[in-house]
DNA sequence: CGTAAAATTGACGCTAATCAAGGTCCGTGG
DNA sequence: CCACGGACCTTGATTAGCGTCAATTTTACG
């Protein structure tokens, strides 16, 4: 992890106009909150922070791709989300007073900016308006979580993960000639570990899939060329198309 | 839904003591707060709020108990988590200004305040204290879906029952001379909502845990008698029983 | 070009979902 | 008081889905 670094004027206003947590905030207000927080940087695979610490720096990723990551009793990862620019790390957890419950490891070359949560909750007090902006940003979070927790209780693997790839494609997914390319390291294992299965499972499903030609692939990348048709899969409504199973 | 009215004395200090959301307040502050929120009566069966409506108003319980339930879009219910005393109903929602994203209904007759979103949003501007309780109210409910969600990507049925058995236990057991009571209502179908499987599963389950000496029941009820044993299952260490599956 | 990591594919067995049939408990009304 | 109906529970049979192991192939990269 480098050393803490001023921001430049371009970083600020780009994290200014695209997080949730300077919404409604004045420039001037904008401008002190960013001077309370540090630049940084971190490298692939380095870690944001680990479950189970002391949660007292929270952070919004400035450039890159973070993943979240639960470890089990076990030892089984869970992969709980990846974040991009503009997405919050650690903003609830630091300000509840409670440890981190899970890991944050870049996936790319991330930049962030870092404020200490006592810092933070000091910025709040004097700007109702940024704590709320804070509950907006968890309170989506949470919705988004529920919403996965429904899921995988409900539906089969091949539906969790066509939900798992549209979720990304929606998150990060680039237009390209041939469809939408999910420009990201993205393994069998990421993919089993986002939807409770194994990478077995995965790769028959995707297997299947590119033979329907509904995904492709560029090197390691997968390329979305019919997203209406996981989209039928993800709703399970893609009877027509396969033996009728009920 | 009975219409609003005024708490009593002994209303007003049980919340105080018990509720997290006034937490390190002076009693100065509780009143303000509490005169500003009104007093209610929920009856069995009834709603507090459905998924989907406009989320304008936010709940603390005083008595009874509350089923959250999602609804997928198939019609299938999901039951999210059950609420007693002392519990926030709607605080992350109202506060991030999106739909209730799902439904809490009173399992028994309840007694709460609430508040409407502008009002404690008002609060919170004067104080701030109130807003981190919120928010430390949230991390704990964030935390706590999270690793419910690492359950059921991970866990076997048999464990994911166990470990609903023992946190509605840990919330809501009562001790008896045979061992812990869960004095609510609990259907079979309750619990594989719960869990994310179907209420055959559940009964299978839980008549082998009855011959087996490790619950009981009483009229529809459920007692612990051997909650180490549950454990044991919730943990996956109960090889040592059952034939070696590894 | 060689090696290691990642992905594929087949075989097998178990878990859990589904369907069907019947039983138990309870309140209600004849 | 008893018979009936409905909600809830139990249990068996069957099968699809999924997890696991093993063997092989493909891909990335030094």
């Amino acid at each position: 992890m480098l050393p803490y670094a001023r921001m430049n004027l371009a970083q600020q206003e780009k994290i200014t106009a695209q997080c949730v947590l300077f919404k409604d905030l004045s420039p001037e207000v904008c401008r002190i909150v960013l001077q309370n927080g540090r630049f940084m940087s971190v490298n692939q695979g380095e870690y944001f922070f680990h479950q189970g610490e002391t949660a007292d720096t929270l952070y919004v990723i400035l450039n890159g791709r973070v993943k979240l990551i639960q470890l089990t009793d076990a030892g089984q990862q869970v992969i709980v989300n990846y974040f991009g620019a503009g997405a919050g790390l650690g903003i609830i957890v630091a300000l509840s007073n409670i440890p981190y419950p899970l890991s944050a490891e870049a996936v790319e070359a991330c930049t962030a900016v870092a404020w200490n949560k006592d810092t933070m909750k000091q910025l709040m007090r004097q700007q109702p308006q940024l704590a709320f902006n804070g509950l907006e940003m968890i309170g989506h979070r949470f919705a988004q979580l529920q919403k996965r927790f429904q899921d995988i209780s409900t539906q089969r693997v091949e539906q969790r993960v066509a939900r798992a790839l549209l979720r990304l494609v929606r998150q990060f997914g680039k237009r390209i000639p041939q469809g939408v390319l999910l420009d990201m390291p993205l393994s069998r294992e990421d993919l089993a570990q986002m939807t409770g299965t194994n990478l077995y499972n995965v790769s028959r499903i995707m297997s299947k899939w590119e033979q329907a030609g509904i995904i492709g692939h560029d090197h390691r990348k997968v390329i979305l060329c019919k997203a209406h048709e996981l989209v039928l899969i993800a709703e399970d409504l893609d009877i027509l198309d396969r033996s009728p199973k009920k």
